[in-house]
DNA sequence: TTTTGTACTTTGTGATACAAGGTATTGAAA
DNA sequence: TTTCAATACCTTGTATCACAAAGTACAAAA
């Protein structure tokens, strides 16, 4: 482990990925490559090694679902899209991302 | 996995944990089972087999120190303390932790 | 002496993100 | 036509983290 800075932002980041995703789309379609320049938009940097089985994850919990659609250039993509399953479980991490930085700050007094 | 909704707040927690105990340790000493009470208190609710290890951990990364103490009930405790290293290191948890809010945010809009 | 309560520790499991690969499609260049 | 570059999607192996469920050790009370 030789960046240390960075892995405590990778440690932090883990299970909020999930939530930044289904937040992004609560706005818009997206492809992977779209989403990865949200996040980066974010400061949020991940790999298409981490955004792929996470989209294959949450679109097998039917939180999203996708269409292909095919491209000027270069091969088709895959768009997804929340479900109303989505938006029901984005309510709960809302709440939960909610209580968790009143918790946090709850330790910053 | 039946309770989905605690899922996701064990999941958001991830790498938080350990910022939390460096956030505790740098206002006081503690023990184990203080630790626990003062991260239930910010309802943050962890048990013992997550917090030992975590308390080792950042102790073998020169964070965190700890001196033995009598008790007047049961068995001696062992306090720990953040050490300078760990203050350093809080101050970086500290930055990632407001860049991790601010991204957050930034999705939500 | 046994029991109860407190405190510390270990082992096995599931979940997540990353690194480092690979496959498939398209269009332009050779 | 064939080759190459760009784009997009996917897979495998590894490290890390939190939890559940055990176990060990000590001290005071019954």
């Amino acid at each position: 482990m030789e960046n240390i800075s960075e892995n405590i932002r990778i440690q932090m980041r883990k299970g909020l990925l999930e939530y930044c995703i289904l937040r992004i789309l609560s706005n818009e379609e997206a492809y992977a490559s779209s989403i990865i320049e949200a996040l980066k938009g974010a400061k949020m940097i991940v790999v298409e090694g981490t955004l792929y089985p996470l989209l294959i994850r949450l679109k097998n919990q039917q939180l999203l679902s996708y269409r292909w659609e095919e491209s000027t250039q270069g091969p088709p993509r895959k768009y997804y899209m929340i479900t109303d399953k989505g938006r029901a479980q984005l309510e709960e991490m809302d709440a939960a991302w909610s209580d968790l930085v009143e918790s946090i700050n709850h330790l910053k007094k």
